[in-house]
Order: structure tokens, then C-alpha cells, then sequence
RNA sequence: GGUCGCGUAGCUCAGCUGGAUAGAGCAUCUGCCUUCUAAGCAGACGGUCACAGGUUCGAAUCCUGUCGCGAUCACCA
């Protein structure tokens, strides 16, 4: 039983004694750091139950726990909280429970149980991975490992946006200007390169459209009349037709992209399970519209389309099949929705896309819902806001798009010279050390966009680049590394598992055994409100608790309290471990130096 | 215009299932390296929690309204 919970049980049964009342639960909180104690029992909710002053109420509690357990020493009541102020010995005994859990945190997952699929990145094939696909990545990524941290088995997938009149534009601008360019003739990533043709696309185009505009035609009619559009239609066609030649250059051009995505997910450190494509699915979901129509959820209009009335919901009417009988976007969702749970022992889904489409998928979800499907109950959209640069919004036409590998790279560069400054990595191979840039790099990154809560749309500014002191991700890779070090001077061994229950601790030992103690809980909020940034929050204060301590107490390694000494080691290392665990859960790694 | 989201220190953000004097980092300023790693620690400075009402013993947090910013309201994806 962890101390929280004995302090719950404790506080229970001293109500019950002392007011003969039986409390469902009490509200116990750590106290605040201004304050004497280390939690505070909340007395005013207990109001209800018990009638009288909350001070004497609270008095009263606190001196029979102080008499009647051996959990604490002190007690402190203000106005209607109590404070109390627990044993070193608890505080001990706890920590040795937390110590002799190997996977302090995480759950063994439970493959009995019907799993998770967690959807994001869902890239276009036509153009590079930009700022705003890495935040969806590192999101929806996170979220995968936070869920499957709770015991539950995650299935990471990603739909690939692989067909329509974007990816045409791309493969008729290569047709045209391309002279037999590839990636490996260029040297150029796959996708920089077909991202390269869909800009040219769009140049020529723009050409063509002001010609128009010249010879009189209006803007809006010369914007669907330029034929570079009207050959990419065409090229589409074609394409829906199966015709052999634009099918040919349609895989070609698309496994060029995808094997620079895969350059781009890898040094991102994302993966998926599980991959759908587009092209296998937009025909899915017209035959569930044919059930929505059975039902009743759906009606026709005397022109074939097919709707939903949501107005009902304080939604729209919503089109689900055209009038000509093709699918829409919702259509497609709908049957890839329903394709997944065939395929895969799932009930629940993550949709990780911005929240340009909450109301799409409010929409879809409730339609699934109206439809019957009993796992519609389970699904989430992981909606998070955009990711803004001090000009403004991100435009491609515009130039102002930070590119993904870029970004990486910079943050990387940034990484080495600092570290070349600081000039701590005697000992380290040449190619250890690109390893090392890379992860501090990587990880400045990462802890930046996830430490920002999903919803929020966030600054990004690539001029002043992102910190790699305070509140980031090399801060608490680099508490990872000191302590790593600790360790390494001492001649710490692991295999002592236990320290001494009859030490006496100073604050600073508490307020780290006290961080370590809310590990689980983090986890589980973070699963529930499907919030990297409550994990990153909780390694920020841990390491911060840990880096007070580690300054305030004198040197461990010279401690001659051999118990003391025995104990602080295990806390370093109970420490480290923590912080490596939770940063794994964002995709951060840590160093053993830094 | 309807709907949804957001508005907290100069900047970037925590806190939001109601609790005590609203917290961090950056920036500015003070101290601390004859080294268990200073990418750190200790401290100072900085606030009308957009505004106005309401509920409550208690509101940054919940409710209503106003203002500001953003998104969205396609037989597009």
C-alpha cells in the first residue's frame, strides 16, 4: 500500500472513530511549499458530514493520527486544512516500495483486453513533412506509449493520403519538367524532390492563370479553366481508370516520398504498426451507406445524394454520398473507421489532426454512433492547435514553411555547439558524440512542442531557436547524465535494493521521494486527458526537486553515514530511472554523459 | 451571423475535476565552480489571471454576458 493511501485509510478511520462517520473519500493534497507539512488533509468538504468548526474538526483528526498512527509526527491546522508532517520512517518505507518496483509507472500491458489505435502523422505524398506534421507526430507518438504505459495494447497508425489531384500535380510537373530526375540522379530526398515539382506545378499554373486574366477571362473562371489543371484532372481520371502508365509513375513517384518520409519518421523516432493508404480506402464506407439508409439514419434527396440530419444535435445536415454516387471525405472515414475494427483487435481509436477538424470529426463520431457501433462510445479526437511563427501562419507559397528535416538539423547543429563550448565529452568516440548532439538536439525539440498542452496553438520562432536552458528537454537530460555520473564515481551497484528504514531525511530527501511518488498517478491523468505535456510537466519538477537536492546536501560520494550514503544512491538511481521512463513516454532519450 | 476553442508576468508557458499569499522558464539584476557535471543552484525584480456580473464559507478554475484572437460552418480533402 503506498503512503497516500495509507494516509486516505488513516484519515478514514479517525473520522469514523472520533464523529462515528463514514467519509467516501477525503481530499488529500501535498502541501504547499510555503506551509510546514508535507500533505494537507482538506477539512471543509468533510463540512457536510460533519457539523462543526473546521479548525477544532481538523485539530482534532490531526491529534489522533498523530496518537494513533506512526505516519506522523507533526500536525498544523490553518483555518480548514490540516497539515501534517509525515515520518521519515513512512516516507522510507514507501520509497523502498517504489524502489523494488523495476517498471515503477508503467503497467504490463493486458492483451486480453481489446486494444487502442492511435492514428496520426497522416502525411500528403506530395510534399515534405513540415513544423506542423512534427508536433501531430510527437503527439499522437506520445500518446500511443502514455496509453500503452497504462497496460493497454497500442496499435500506431497513420493514414497515407496517397491519391487525388495534389499528388497528380506533382507527377504532371515531373512528366513536364523532369527530365528523368530522380532521388538518387539528384541526390535529393525523395519527398523534397516531388515536393520540388508540386511548387513548379504550382508556378506554372499561377502563369497560366494570369495569362487567362490578361486575355480577359475572370479570375475565378481562369483558375478552373488554366489547362495544367485541367491536365491534372485529366491525369486523375486516368488514374481512377487504372490506367497502366499513370499508375506506373503514381507508384514510382510515390515510393520516392515515402522513402524520405521514412528517413524523416526515423531520426523523428516514430513508428507505426499498422499503415493504410488512401488508395485502398476511399471507395470504403458507400455500403454502410446503404445500412445508414435502412435505418433510417440517412435520407436521400430526390437528386441520389445522400444526408444526415444533425440539426437534432445542434449540428448540420451533412452530405454522406454524392448525388453522381462517389464518396466524400466523411464516407471514407466512416469505412475506415469500421475497416479498422475488423482488421484489428481494437474499441477504441485516437484521431491525431489538427483542430481545424473538430467539427468533421464531432460529425463522424456521432454519425458512428447513430449507426450503432457500440465501440463509437470510444473514440477520441487528440485535436491540437496550431503551431504559429512570429510572421505568421506557415505558407508554402510563402516560403515560410520550416521544413521537418531542417528543423531537426538545426536543432542538432545547435546541440553540438553548445557542448563543443562546454567541452564535457572527453572519452567519447567521434561518432558517439553525433550520437549524443543528435539526442540533446532531438530532445530540446520534443520536450518543447509536447511540454505546450495539445489544444493550445503555440509560438514557435526559428530565429531565436528553442532553449536548452530552464524549463527544457536538456535540462533533464543533462540531470539524467550528473546523476549518471554520481553513480558512476561511487560505485554504486544497483543490486542493493533496500535502504534503512530509521534514517533521519532532510526536506530536500523528502521532496524527492515525494516527486517520485506521483509518478503513477501522472501517467494515468496523462492517459485520461491524452496529455504528453502533464508528463513533461512532472520531469520538469522532479528534476528540479532532484537538482535542489543534489545542491543543498553535501557530496554524496564523501558521505561517511554509510546508511545515508546507501539511501542517497538509491535515490539518484530511483531518480534516473524515473526520468529515463518518462522521457521515453515523449520519444526523448537521455544520456549516460553530457 | 451560428458553432467550437483560446485570452494568466515584457516573452514562452504551468495551474483550470473550486481551496491558503497565482507558479516556472526566458529576459534583467545579486550571489555560488581549488569540480559527487554551473546545460546547475540560491535569491531579487516582474500580475487588475481580458472585462462585467452570478453561484459558493472560498473562484484564475464553475455559470451567464461583453470584448479580443483563432478555427470552422463545401456534392474539398
Amino acid at each position: 500500500m503506498t503512503l497516500f493511501q495509507q494516509l486516505e485509510i488513516a484519515t478514514k478511520n479517525a473520522v469514523s472513530s472520533i464523529f462515528s462517520v463514514t467519509l467516501e473519500n477525503v481530499e488529500i493534497t501535498l502541501t504547499r511549499k510555503d506551509q510546514n507539512g508535507d500533505f494537507t488533509i482538506m477539512v471543509f468538504p468533510m463540512l457536510r458530514h460533519i457539523k462543526g468548526n473546521p479548525a477544532v474538526i481538523g485539530e482534532q483528526i490531526g491529534t489522533y493520527l498523530k496518537e494513533n498512527t506512526d505516519l506522523i509526527t507533526e500536525i498544523e491546522v490553518i483555518k480548514g486544512f490540516l497539515n501534517v508532517k509525515v515520518s521519515s520512517k513512512a516516507f522510507l518505507a514507501d520509497f523502498n516500495l517504489i524502489l523494488s518496483d523495476e517498471n515503477y509507472g508503467i503497467k504490463a500491458q493486458d492483451s486480453s483486453q481489446p486494444g487502442v489505435m492511435v492514428e496520426y502523422s497522416s502525411p500528403n505524398t506530395n510534399k515534405p513533412l513540415h513544423l506542423g506534421h512534427v508536433r501531430n507526430n510527437l503527439l499522437g507518438y506520445s500518446v500511443a506509449n502514455i496509453i500503452e504505459a497504462t497496460g493497454r495494447k497500442v496499435n500506431k497508425t497513420q493514414i497515407i493520403n496517397d491519391r487525388g489531384i495534389h499528388i497528380c500535380k506533382s507527377m504532371l510537373a515531373w512528366e513536364r519538367y523532369g527530365n528523368g530526375e530522380t532521388p538518387a540522379s539528384t541526390g535529393l530526398k525523395g519527398d523534397k524532390l516531388v515536393g520540388n515539382y508540386y511548387v513548379k506545378f504550382d508556378q506554372e499554373y499561377k502563369k497560366e492563370i494570369a495569362n487567362l486574366i490578361d486575355q480577359g477571362s475572370t479570375e475565378e473562371a481562369a483558375k478552373k479553366e488554366a489547362p495544367s489543371l485541367i491536365a491534372a484532372q485529366q491525369m486523375l481520371q486516368k488514374w481512377e481508370q487504372g490506367d497502366e502508365e499513370v499508375v506506373a509513375l503514381w507508384k514510382k513517384m510515390n515510393g520516392w516520398v515515402y522513402d524520405g518520409f521514412d528517413i524523416t519518421y526515423k531520426n523523428l523516432g516514430v513508428n507505426f504498426d499498422s499503415l493504410y493508404y488512401e488508395s485502398n480506402t476511399y471507395l470504403l464506407g458507400k455500403d454502410v451507406v446503404q445500412q445508414g439508409l435502412d435505418k433510417g439514419v440517412f435520407e436521400k434527396d430526390p437528386d441520389g445524394s445522400v444526408w444526415i440530419d444533425l440539426t437534432e444535435d445542434g449540428l448540420d445536415r451533412k452530405i454522406v454520398l454524392r448525388s453522381d454516387g462517389t464518396a466524400v471525405y466523411m464516407t471514407q472515414d466512416i469505412g475506415t473507421a469500421i475497416q479498422r475494427v475488423e482488421d484489428h483487435h481494437i474499441n477504441s481509436m485516437v484521431y491525431t489532426v489538427g483542430n481545424e477538424q473538430d467539427y468533421h470529426f464531432k460529425v463522424l463520431f456521432l454519425i458512428l454512433k447513430k449507426l450503432g457501433f457500440d465501440w463509437a462510445e470510444n473514440l477520441y479526437h487528440l485535436s491540437y492547435g496550431m503551431v504559429e511563427l512570429p510572421s505568421g501562419k506557415m505558407k508554402s507559397r510563402e516560403g515560410t514553411v520550416v521544413d521537418a528535416d531542417e528543423l531537426m538539423e538545426e536543432m542538432t547543429a545547435t546541440a553540438k555547439e553548445i557542448a563543443q563550448e562546454q567541452g564535457k565529452l572527453e572519452g567519447l568516440s567521434d561518432s558517439e558524440k553525433e550520437k549524443l548532439y543528435k539526442m540533446i538536439g532531438l530532445g530540446a525539440l520534443k520536450y518543447f512542442m509536447l511540454k505546450v498542452d495539445p489544444k493550445k496553438s503555440m509560438m514557435f520562432d526559428p530565429e531565436e531557436s528553442v532553449d536548452f536552458q530552464g524549463n527544457t528537454g536538456p535540462f533533464i537530460q543533462y540531470t539524467h547524465a550528473r546523476i549518471k555520473s554520481i553513480l558512476k564515481k561511487s560505485e554504486f551497484d544497483s543490486n542493493t535494493l533496500k535502504s534503512a528504514l530509521d534514517l533521519d531525511l532532510t526536506d530536500k530527501d523528502i521532496s524527492v521521494i515525494k516527486s517520485l511518488q506521483q509518478f503513477t498517478d501522472v501517467i494515468h491523468t496523462a492517459a485520461d486527458k491524452y496529455s504528453p505535456a502533464l508528463v513533461a510537466n512532472y520531469v520538469y519538477e522532479l528534476v528540479k526537486e532532484f537538482n535542489s537536492f543534489y545542491q543543498n546536501v553535501p557530496k554524496i560520494v564523501e558521505e561517511e553515514n554509510a546508511d545515508l550514503k546507501q539511501f542517497r544512491l538509491l535515490l539518484c538511481y530511483k531518480t534516473a530511472a524515473v526520468v529515463k521512463s518518462a522521457c521515453s513516454l515523449m520519444g526523448i532519450k537521455v544520456p549516460e554523459q553530457m
